[in-house]
DNA sequence: GATGAATGAGGGTTCATTCAT
DNA sequence: AATGAATGAACCCTCATTCAT
């Protein structure tokens, strides 16, 4: 994650080609920018300066303010993503001994803990703001519940189905409401990501969720 | 070229004192405004032209722009609170002979028409734009699930228990839960407002939640 | 011709209510940097400054730059058509017993000067300039000739022919072919009033002129 | 992603050497974005893009966009007068039988053709809005009225006077004053070449011009 | 000689807000 | 209380021009 914007000077003495690195530092900015201020707020004066660049050079590298906030909107949505890919390996309690219950509350909490990650959260507050303008905005909203995350769930049901321990026909449909519960109760108790959730009120959600879920579904 | 309505005082023919009608005019043009633009976008200009006066006028009546938005964010939630009143009359079908599923799912409905409303849609946008810069904003953000249809699912859900036909021994939770999954599928699914549900997803989140819960709590 | 832009205070002692001066102001400042600069060059802030007017105020009156232009065109058409009245007036050589081809090239020395005026070339210049730009400038385009000076001719051809002394069948196209060549030699020698024309030149103009018609036409 | 097409100099394989087909490029592209545009708001950026070239290739030809303009102006020139050379070959009708009137019908047409055509109108028309900023631009200012079309008349007229048919003593004036009379009515009912003129109108105008040189000098 | 990237100044336009009537 | 006129700051964007490769 380099964020240096001056040319790097190589050791042959180069004094450096195109600059990538300036594109770099502005999306950067945006980034920055977008998710402070909200769309028409954000003025491309304070992206350029903080991204230490000239306001030209920002629209040589987007053409316009709306290609600048796509273009961000996107590179943030694949770094929440990337961030999060660790947490999101789906193996380390599939086998877990533990009963199927203490794995929902874990998997709840990691859909928290993604969820409310305050960058994340201001990423989609502002899509949400911008969907109604900005059509491309569509497939970043569609994200709300990261895939990955559901398949994830789908995995831990299958295996727990297969292991007797759950009756789960419909893994996928019960994985994507389970998310939902979450993540609804998730923002609508932080607002949206504005206040942060106190740790029991976390628990509370995944422990009921799991409880529902559990009595739902166990053999 | 006046065009105002309310009645004058005085002989001698000055239009004066202070006209109610107009405050009004105003708040139904800024709601109309704000819900359309967003705040910053929305302009005092555009706000005046629409209430048909002139610009001071609005400053006069709410001082500046940050209050006169959030008086109408204020007047909004209450029209839509009151224009879905009397879907909310919980009488109705606690008594139904049908069976607990078909209440439930009646009642999924229910939540997606309200929640789905145009207006109400853009209002729950705007203030998920604003929250993070308006703290005066979170009374109405905490909104998103409207109380009264959570206080609805709770008494069918008493009623239900106490008839023998299902087990729920809180019903408040429960009837979060219930009321959160539906919403976050339903905004999930129409971009939060921005495209229509068809009715065959609408049907199928009503169904598959009942199923849910049906499942979890028929004793 | 009030040019004062200062609110003038009537004798009661009232403050002045709203304020046409201002616009009369903006107007004779756009009229100024748009001929001394043209269309494109000319710029709304240095109008303001020197109408000693806030930009906003130039909007406010006239909406945009394009609007502004048209007005400033129309304005200033109208005062060099004022300014020239006195000089029109048909009678004054009319009834003089002079000569023919005197009459003539004292009326062709009038075309130059009004020509040549220098607002009214740095006028022509911006009309041609932007004319393929700007379609509403077609009238003031087509004015090149001004009407009352053909008539003024037509005039003193019908007069003339009247008494005998021109044999003129046609006297609109007459009248009109003797201004266009005065115009066209006096716009091309001048530069299009970009350089004086010096006497010499201007009364060979004339006298050439008037040799052609009375040739032609002289009974 | 080279584009250039003319060869390259050196063995090395360096792209190398000056390369005059670009100058040419660019000149073409200032001319059609000049004209088009007119002096300010032509871009340089989009007369090196129309050249395919990079912008400061048009800085290390032509130094800035003044003196780009200038040669632009000049080349232009050259070409219009270059693209009429084939009209003016004085010798066509000299010889024929044909009476004077009709002669000068002739020429007349083929003066309007020259002037209307559209490149020369437009060159016209930007020389004109910019010989007050440009000095350098009244040489081609003085050429409104092609010097070669003057000088074909004065051989006609010579021709005809020399065969007895017309009784001209000065030809050079006489034909500048035909030609500056074709010259401002054909420009002023085009609108400076903005709009077609009709078969009906440009043959009303030679025809009339006719009859007043007829008339004035038959013999 | 030619390029792509970068710059600082300035363009037209719109904003939230206040003054004078 | 209500208005129309006025303001200064800021907005997005484009310009002619230069630097570094």
């Amino acid at each position: 994650m380099r964020t240096d914007s001056a040319p790097r000077r190589g050791a042959v003495g180069r004094p450096a080609g195109p600059q990538p690195a300036k594109r770099q530092a502005i999306l950067e900015a945006a980034v920055a920018v977008f998710l402070r201020e909200g769309y028409t707020r954000a003025s491309v004066d304070v992206i350029a300066d903080e991204a230490r660049v000239s306001k030209q050079t920002v629209y040589n590298h987007f053409g316009d303010k709306q290609r600048l906030f796509l273009a961000a909107v996107e590179g943030e949505r694949e770094r929440v993503a990337a961030d999060f890919t660790p947490d999101l390996e789906p193996e380390r309690d599939l086998g877990g001994a533990g009963d199927v219950r203490a794995a929902l509350v874990a998997f709840g909490h990691r859909v928290l803990r993604v969820l409310l990650d305050e960058r994340a959260s201001a990423l989609r507050r502002l899509v949400i703001s911008e969907v109604a303008r900005h059509p491309s905005l569509r497939p970043a909203c569609a994200d709300g519940e990261p895939q990955q995350l559901v398949s994830h769930l789908v995995a831990l049901l299958t295996r727990r189905t297969e292991r007797g321990e759950l009756d789960v026909d419909d893994p996928a449909t019960v994985a994507r409401q389970f998310v939902a519960l979450l993540v609804q109760q998730g923002l609508h108790q932080s607002m949206y990501g504005t206040r942060p959730l106190p740790g029991h009120e976390a628990a509370a959600i995944c422990e009921k969720a799991a409880d529902l879920f559990v009595r739902a579904y166990r053999r």
